[in-house]
DNA sequence: ATCATTTATTAATCTAGGTTAAGCGCGAAA
DNA sequence: TTTCGCGCTTAACCTAGATTAATAAATGAT
């Protein structure tokens, strides 16, 4: 394991590659997103200190994530997701907050999503833009504004 | 561990459980599944055989789940998701497969989420009504059934 | 075989959110 | 200080999918 810095806007994986790393966040907030057929990008994750980022595909499978820094930050990485994680229960957490968040696009409206998220990610929502909120979220930056001018009233 | 059988219909967990087990299916099908605040039934996953069941659920908070059996089937009984995997690979798949869902919610439309999972599951394709399909894509039966004729043209 | 229940289809209407486009405020660079 | 670029908002219009409802087909129970 090593530790590395990363400035901001600075990538340090792509969607395609073929070999992938995990990451701990030690310092500041990465993201990973992806970029679908007609070229959009969705958030996948926001990885705040203390947090895991990482792709998790199936074994040699290429890469689905673009991961990198919104602010200057510092991880550890590890070779390879398996041997990062002694204690299974830091993998189980992901899994949970994953099952949310499926849970969450399953069935909540986008008013729902954005005050689930200002919950969970007090701090997040007053780092990054609004636009990157929304495509975490799954709709548009103009929806967001819009639903959230609605809720005002 | 132990091995128990369950009748087609049956229910092993509940949505607010304070505790829950972990399952590796040996025999036929099961499901997980939600319930939305709007009373919306939400299929998680279907689990057949080799598969492994759960609710994925942080520590200390209840479950979000129900599980039943879609078929008679047959599960291995973990007391706790943690010594159900030996190997951590296992959880790595599992986390995969959460990912390219919560991709596929994000990014595209119902056709091709019904296309993606005629690949991925095409024996599951057999063996369930469309409308827990269509649960499972997130769309309603009406609209799977719409795009599915709007496709053979 | 018959009846009841569940599932699938189709069509009409409605709505959340997408798309496009214009205008505005603000911070960074010259 | 101006200007450029970016993020946010608003508004008009559009579309995918939801809702409701009616009918038909399949499945299961007696």
């Amino acid at each position: 394991m090593k530790i590395i810095d990363i400035t901001k806007g600075e990538m340090i994986q792509r969607s395609g590659d073929l070999t992938s790393k995990a990451y701990i966040v030690t310092q500041e907030l990465l993201r990973s997103y992806l970029v679908d057929e007609k070229g959009k990008e969705h958030i996948f994750t926001f990885a705040p200190a203390g947090w895991i980022v990482a792709d998790n595909r199936l074994p040699n499978t290429p890469c689905d994530l673009f991961i990198d820094a919104l602010e200057d930050s510092q991880v550890e990485v590890y070779t390879n997701a398996t041997d990062l994680d002694p204690q299974p229960q830091k993998l189980l957490n992901r899994l949970a907050v994953l099952q949310k968040r499926i849970i969450m696009l399953m069935s909540a409206t986008a008013i729902e999503r954005y005050e689930h998220f200002e919950e969970i990610y007090p701090d997040i929502v007053q780092r990054v833009p609004q636009k990157m909120i929304a495509s975490y979220l799954g709709i548009t930056p103009e929806a967001l504004s819009k639903v959230k001018s609605q809720r005002a009233k």
